[in-house]
DNA sequence: ATATACTTTAGAATCATTATAAAGTATAAA
DNA sequence: TTTATACTTTATAATGATTCTAAAGTATAT
C-alpha cells in the first residue's frame, strides 16, 4: 500500500514516467494488502468507479504490458477468450471454479514442488503453470 | 488407425452423422499412430493437402468442437491468441517452447504427481493441467 | 525555457472465432 | 423408394478482445 508519491517514486525507478494515468491505475491495482485477479474490462470498471479521471482503452493495455513486462503484474492463462492478470506475483498456482468462473489462489505450500523429469537439450524452464479446475462435487 | 467405415461408424456411435467432412477430417487427424498438436489454422493447411475436397472453416470449427465434446481432442490454453489442440487425450502435461511457439508433450512418467494439498469444502478437482514454458538456454 | 523522447489518445485495423440463415444431406418411417 | 425431418454445411456477416496509427500532449534533462 503506496501513497501516490511513492507510486511516483516506483515508477521512476523502473524507467516508467510516473504519468498521472499509471499512478492512477497503481492505485487500483496496488492501494490494497489483498491480491486479486482481473481482466481488462474489470479494471475499465475499477477505473471508473475509483477515480474520476478517464484512460482511454490504449493506455490501459499500453500500462499494463508495461506493468507486467516490469514484474508487477503476472498474466494468468485460463482460456483463449480473455486474459487474466493477478496482482500476486509471488510463486503460486491457481484453482479456477468452472462453475463460478472465479480464479483462486493456491498458496506455494498448497502444492509439492512440481518436478520435471525431461530435459530439452539447449532449452531452458522459464516458468511452470499449473491449474487445477474444480467444479460442484456431486 | 481406421479406415473410411470405421470412422463412420465410430462418428455414428457417438450420435454425429457420418458426413463426408467429418470422414476427412478424422482421415486427417487420426489416421496415424502419433498423436500431434494443431491450430484450427494448421487443419486448413493440413486439409487442403491431405485431401481434395475444401470444408468450410465453419464446418472445421464446428466439427473440432463436436470432437472434443466427445473426448476425441483435447484443448491446450497457451498465453497465445490461438488454440491448440491434442489429438493425444491420455492425461499428460506440455512444454511450450515459446522460441518456436511449439508444444510437446510431457509423458505421464515425465512429470511427479502433482499433490493439491487445499481443499474447497463443496469442491471437486476436475482437471490438473501443467504448462511448462521453456526456451532457449542462454 | 526548450528540445526531445516518451505517453496518451481516439479511432481504425486485425484476426480468431462465432452467428446467421439458406441450401444440402443423412436417416427413419411410410 | 419416397418423403419428412432433423441434422449439417456453407458463405458471409458479425463479434469482440487486442493492437496499430499517427497526431497531440507531457515529463525531463540540459
Amino acid at each position: 500500500m503506496l501513497s501516490s508519491p511513492e507510486y511516483t517514486e516506483k515508477l521512476r525507478k523502473s524507467g516508467l514516467r510516473p504519468t498521472q494515468q499509471r499512478i492512477n491505475i497503481c492505485k487500483v491495482l496496488f492501494n490494497t494488502d489483498k491480491t486479486f485477479h482481473f481482466t481488462i474490462n474489470d479494471l475499465v470498471k475499477m477505473i471508473e468507479v475509483n477515480t474520476n479521471e478517464k484512460i482511454s482503452l490504449a493506455t490501459i493495455y499500453n500500462t499494463i504490458h508495461a506493468f507486467e513486462k516490469k514484474g508487477y503484474l503476472k498474466e494468468i492463462v485460463i482460456n483463449s477468450s480473455q486474459t487474466y492478470f493477478d496482482t500476486n506475483t509471488s510463486n503460486h498456482h491457481h484453482f479456477f471454479d468452472e462453475n463460478k468462473k472465479e480464479l483462486i489462489d493456491l498458496k506455494e505450500e498448497d502444492v509439492e514442488p512440481i518436478r520435471i523429469k525431461k530435459i530439452i537439450p539447449g532449452k531452458k524452464i522459464k516458468s511452470v503453470e499449473v491449474l487445477v479446475k474444480i467444479d460442484t462435487d456431486k
